[in-house]
DNA sequence: CTTGACTCCGTACCAAGGTACGGACCGTAG
DNA sequence: CTACGGTCCGTACCTTGGTACGGAGTCAAG
């Protein structure tokens, strides 16, 4: 297995070579080997630490968290309940915004049912509410 | 009722002068006339319109979004219809959200049901999820 | 009339997660 | 050997929703 160029990785990672460079510089990325001319020589591994940033972000792992995720798999001592405990958070966090958006969702619906969309602008209760005539 | 100076109209209002400024610039907040010193005498009404930036916002709606009501909200021709339609628009964009966070949720906890938290790191199944091993 | 608080303006900065650009250099196919 | 595409680097730019700063000018209380 060769090592791959810049371009090489961000094909098979399916991501732009921009975001390479902006990984490295954040610290998730490690910057490799280089040959003479400043080329960068990736080992066949850094495909799957691409990917499972990615994976990671798809749930909802922001790029810092991550970083702390892969922090924790190098340091010595740590063990899976960190890894768990981490996860765990996340969880948590999710969990709130789901009850924030849920809260938004039925303010916005009890607008809409208050509103039935005759009548003139000036009687909207939807505007009506936002200025705070009502409640 | 003496037209309101920038510091009154952000205490009475509740944000930063700063954040006026930027509404400004944004064109949520039209400029009130100036004195020859360049001072702003805002109108009593300007206190309602940073307070209904401040709802819209809380509702989930974003500074564009809430430009836009303000610009129906002056527009001939428009009709309640109108803000009930973006009202609606953004009640399905707040449920996609929630649904894409429930999916989130779901898979953050199969990931931390399978994690006894005991173990060595190198089997944390967390991990292993993550890097595509599994699954 | 002085002085401290307020206001003006442009601009820079923050977070997050990138994308884009330009000039210089490299590498390889033809 | 040359030409084209890839890579290097630093830097600027984008979005969203603001916050902060500094120098100059202004207002109003004492």
């Amino acid at each position: 297995m060769q090592p791959l160029k810049t371009g090489e990785l961000a094909k098979r990672a399916g991501v732009n070579v921009e975001t390479l460079r902006f990984y490295e510089r954040k610290g998730l990325l490690p910057r490799p080997p280089q040959r003479e001319s400043g080329y960068r020589e990736y080992p066949q591994e850094s495909v799957r630490l691409i990917r499972f940033i990615k994976r990671a972000q798809e749930l909802g792992f922001s790029l810092k968290e991550i970083r702390e995720l892969l922090t924790l798999k190098v340091q010595p001592g740590v063990t899976c309940a960190d890894v768990r405990e981490t996860t765990e958070r996340k969880v948590a966090d999710v969990r709130k915004k789901i009850r924030d958006l849920k809260a938004i969702e039925r303010a916005l619906q009890r607008l809409t049912v208050t509103c039935m969309g005759r009548g003139p602008l000036s009687e909207c209760p939807i505007l009506e509410h936002l200025e705070g005539e009502i409640l």
